[in-house]
DNA sequence: GACTAATTGAAATAATCATTTAAAATAAAG
DNA sequence: CTTTATTTTAAATGATTATTTCAATTAGTC
């Protein structure tokens, strides 16, 4: 016997209600019973067709994180052989774009944040994996920045100063503060990319800043 | 009759092991059970001397946080007229060590740390009180170190970049990336101060930048 | 030392949830 | 249409947990 389409509509609908609560309550605060009642389907659906609460974690969030990477890749769409800037604001514009995207691009981007401040074991490992590219990718850029001499420490310390920029926003759950967007209004794709050249600019001073005080010290 | 001392000890008890629990665990995942029993003493404790569990809460949250004010004050010990530069420097040393510093006097941030991406309804209104004259503070600095011209979103840009490379460390909960410390060890002091004089000269040069480009677009 | 209010202890209560179960319904295949 | 595997439904289960209750105990006061 085929499967029947409508398991499939079901199994869909559960991804799609599940990683909107997900992303807006995070694990442990989000009830089967509610992924379930907006997905218009019975409690047992999930334990169905996921196996368990966990299990479907995991397949929202591999499945979200894999569509943000694609709408969204780290290295824009630049060529290998780009130059160095240019490659740090593209890797910029990609994170902030999956952590601020105020729709289902974004519902990755803020289980991440949810994960990093409070680990559930289940998505641990996988968890590792997706970053740890990046985080390479971020470290060789930082790096040919800063120039010959820059020690481990010089290199970690910038890596965060740009990647915490960045990180932190999600904090703020698409609120920003007073002064910057009227109201309490979610941020826009135009305001967004004026954060990119933001946080761009700051940092791109920052590491050359940095990388002065190498020079200064090697003398 | 008079209260009786070993009341009060039994309070202080509940205080100190709840902030433990609370720092590590964030308040949806602490029972009251392990609290009581970190502080040898019976469940029935929390609801006698604090009524619930949210009130426990916010009581150690209230605690922790003036506590931490009072170790790592936001001014440092400057005289109020001290140049900019200087009241930077002692806003990122006093917000770096209140966030990891790695004993009780580190409770406070990691609490925070968890209210800003799961915040507790009850320590909502308590929380924007205590943060509000921090950013205050900070506005005023950025504002007089951007000088004449800048803008509110300048203004605000700024403040996200520089307290975002702070905050964001609490995510970390005390571990630094590979390359800055040796395996998985606690950030010292030292590291610490290390770290403040990272983030004060990359945001100086980032907050340079930025004015030299609103310099440029005045002309 | 007796009295009294403050504190503690152990068990009960009630609510919330993930998960299981088994019967009912449904769609595909012959 | 009948058969059969798949999917859905409603109710039950079992675990966890904050809170309550009330009796027992203890420390201060007269």
């Amino acid at each position: 016997m085929a499967i029947r389409k409508d398991g499939i509509d079901t199994r869909e609908k559960l991804l799609k209600a599940a990683s909107e609560v997900f992303a807006k309550k995070g694990y442990r605060n989000t009830t089967v019973a509610e992924v379930c009642r907006r997905a218009g389907s019975n409690v047992a659906a999930v334990n169905y067709h996921f196996g368990s609460k966990e299990a479907l974690y995991v397949a929202v969030w591999r499945n979200a994180f894999e569509e943000a990477l694609r709408a969204y890749p780290p290295n824009g769409s630049l060529p290998p052989d780009a130059p160095a800037e240019q490659c740090l604001r593209a890797l910029i514009h990609s994170s902030l774009h999956r952590i601020l995207d105020a729709g289902r691009l974004g519902h990755a981007g803020r289980i991440l944040m949810r994960e990093m401040s409070d680990p559930t074991e289940a998505i641990r490992s996988v968890l590792r994996d997706v970053i740890r590219p990046l985080r390479e990718r971020t470290r060789k850029i930082i790096k040919q920045l800063l120039g010959p001499g820059a020690s481990d420490r010089d290199i970690g310390f910038c890596q965060m100063s740009v990647i915490h920029q960045c990180l932190a926003m999600g904090f703020r759950r698409g609120k920003l503060p007073p002064g910057i967007i009227k109201g309490r209004a979610k941020p826009t794709p135009e305001l967004i990319d004026a954060l990119v050249e933001h946080i761009t600019c700051f940092s791109l001073a920052g590491i050359k800043a940095v990388r002065q005080d190498i020079k200064a010290r090697r003398k």
